[in-house]
RNA sequence: GCGCCAAUAGCUCAGCUGGAUAGAGCAACUGCCUUCUAAGCAGUAGGCCAGGGGUUCGAGUCCCUUUUGGCGCGCCA
């Protein structure tokens, strides 16, 4: 794990603390407690590498001009054996400092040793997070806005991990309760229709295709066995035919998307186990419960939810119950320390009644964090395409699989941060040019593939370089790049702090912008061999950071392209 | 009607939790390949940060309000 940014950040909080102790002791700053400062790296490069704005939110406790505290400041600072050369006071009152010198061969060094462990760190400390994805009911296909929930609980279970949580990912599978039903409904009617045509189709039955070929494959296994049945055992076979086959299929797309789970929690199992009566009985003792007009209600006011209906009149819970159940059995049952869930905009109003039960049952709310992802809609030829031209339903997730490279999908859906509403281009998505971002990246990790091959056919190959061979990379583009190869694991760490994986993706692009500008003004090939190798250990460092951003996203790093 | 989310260049988006002259990419225009991949680089142009109030040393960022758009508000899930 890099300490070295971490080191250096450290070293000018101190280094400014005491100064700031030492200008109060020489008296040339009143005596008052010391501000609290932010360091932060600045936008524009002429800033120097770190800024501090002790000086400025030092004001009103030192009674003085910021300009003034920061010349005392620096008039006291000791950067004596740390990673920083100098410090200058600019604009409003900054404290501006710049790496030395040698600051640069150490990351490279670091990154060389770390590999694919360059990135990690102990934000997480190890807590326990189940992050739960998609989840999307097993009645019929997935659709767009599943795929971005499967990029999204991806990347943001890895950047989590990379970030020192323990993650576990899980898909939580609704194949009990009301939809299941009328899923069995549904099925039902196909299944009969294919005997006796004018059979009634339920009015909110799924109209999908796929219920009409689940139907036929039954039937051409077992043909018309069930036609004599009572209605109750035709569902229970074509739903016990059918369910696990949707399931499959869930899996299946997913598994093609890239996307993977830890666990496939059955929302049955919670109804086999009690755990679904349990917590009703909890919430009845906790006495959150009232009655009204026959059904169980919720008192949500203590807890800053609305009233809510838990089991109906005729004596069926409502799908909030299971649910329930479900964060129950996450947050004590399986004691994770958080429970992490990625979902839809369209049931941001469901989270306050979650939040409150979870509350009524003493555990903590801010436990259960909810990740809000804003519609996706798609665009062609700059208009919305809302259905598919060949099915004529609405567009499914394998449909666009077919149509845009898994790469591109993923690096697209990763480029926008949760909580915006994502136009996706389709035809940007399909084009297999600059004007697609995944390219750019891609094309940098290639590029440097290239320089090693080219080399290794003269017979020079990296080796590890003296910190007196790093010196040699003084240009503005080599200092710039590494300046930002070092800012990686800061960079994952905020992503998992603020549950926006997109950040990596700005992050690699950033970084393939500054690698194409290496690329066009500093050669590694013939020039003097300790910079050969010099220039060579930076880009062995550039390719690692992009291999080790895009494995956060699990898009393929090509050697060529 | 109530609630949640948004509004930044012609288009798509950033803006690091209140900091320095608001940034990228695409689209437009101008340059750069007989040396490691031109899917690249350099440059030009493009802005009343939706409107109006406030908070303070300092606001695209925080608060109030208006407008516009998306999504919710069931004994559906």
């Amino acid at each position: 794990m890099s300490q070295l940014v971490e080191k250096a950040r450290q070293q000018l909080r101190e280094a400014v603390s005491q100064a700031m102790t030492q200008a109060i002791a020489a008296g040339e700053l009143p005596p008052a407690e010391l501000p609290g400062f932010a360091l932060e790296v600045p936008a524009d490069r002429a800033h120097g590498d770190w800024s501090c704005n002790a000086a400025m939110a030092g004001a009103r406790a030192f009674h003085a001009a910021p300009r003034k505290i920061a010349e005392a400041i620096q008039a006291h600072l000791n950067l004596e054996g740390t990673l920083f050369s100098k410090c200058e006071t600019a604009g409003p009152g900054f404290l501006n400092f710049t790496y030395a010198p040698s600051f640069y061969g150490k990351i490279l060094q670091d990154i060389e040793a770390l590999g694919p462990n360059y990135g990690r760190s102990r934000l997480g400390q190890g807590q326990r997070v189940l992050v739960e994805y998609v989840s999307a009911n097993p009645t019929g296909p997935m659709h767009i806005g599943n795929a971005r929930g499967g990029v999204l609980g991806d990347a943001l279970s890895a950047t989590l991990a990379v970030a020192g949580y323990r993650v576990e990912r899980e898909f939580y599978v609704n194949d009990a309760g009301n939809q299941v039903n009328r899923y069995g409904l549904s099925i039902e009617a196909r299944y009969m229709q294919l005997f006796q045509p004018d059979f009634p189709f339920p009015e909110d039955g799924y109209l999908g295709a796929d219920v009409t070929e689940n139907a036929q494959a039954f039937s051409e296994v077992h043909g018309d066995e069930l036609v004599n049945l009572d209605s109750e055992s035709r569902r229970k076979a074509l739903i016990a035919y059918a369910i696990p086959k949707n399931i499959q299929v869930l899996h299946d797309d997913l598994q093609r998307y890239r996307v993977e789970y830890d666990n496939w929690f059955h929302e049955s199992s919670l109804h086999e186990s009690g755990a679904v009566d349990r917590v009703i009985q909890l919430l009845k003792e906790k006495g959150c419960t009232y009655e009204k007009e026959e059904a169980l209600w919720f008192r949500g006011e203590p807890f800053g939810s609305e009233d809510f209906v838990l089991v109906r009149s005729n004596g069926v819970p409502t799908y909030v119950v299971p649910d329930i159940a479900y964060h129950y059995n996450k947050l004590v049952t399986r004691n994770f320390d958080t429970a992490i869930n990625v979902l839809g905009a369209d049931h941001h109003g469901y989270v306050p009644r979650l939040k409150a039960a979870i509350a009524a049952l003493g555990i903590d709310p801010n436990r259960l964090k909810v990740v809000l992802m804003q519609m996706v809609s798609l665009v062609r030829d700059g208009e919305a395409v809302k259905l598919s031209k060949r099915s004529g339903k609405a567009i499914t997730m394998a449909n666009l699989l077919d149509e845009v490279p898994i790469d591109a999908a993923r690096f697209l859906f990763n480029s926008y941060e949760p909580n915006t509403r994502i136009d996706f281009d389709l035809d940007l998505a399909v084009k297999e040019d600059a004007q697609n971002p995944v390219y750019y990246v891609q094309y940098a990790h290639a590029r440097i593939c290239s320089i090693l091959r080219n080399l290794a056919a003269d017979g020079i190959r990296p080796r590890h370089c003296e910190p007196e061979e790093l010196l040699l990379l003084t240009a503005p583009e080599e200092v710039e790049l590494i300046r930002y190869l070092s800012g990686f694991t800061d960079e994952v760490a905020n992503a998992a702090r603020n549950m926006d994986p997109a950040r990596i993706t700005r992050y690699v692009l950033n970084l393939s912008t500054l690698f194409h500008k290496f690329y066009n003004t500093c050669r590694v090939k013939g020039v003097e061999p300790s910079l050969t190798a010099a220039r060579l250990c930076l880009c062995g460092a550039a390719k690692t950071v992009i291999e080790n951003a895009l494995a956060l996203f699990k898009v393929t790093a090509p050697e060529q392209m």
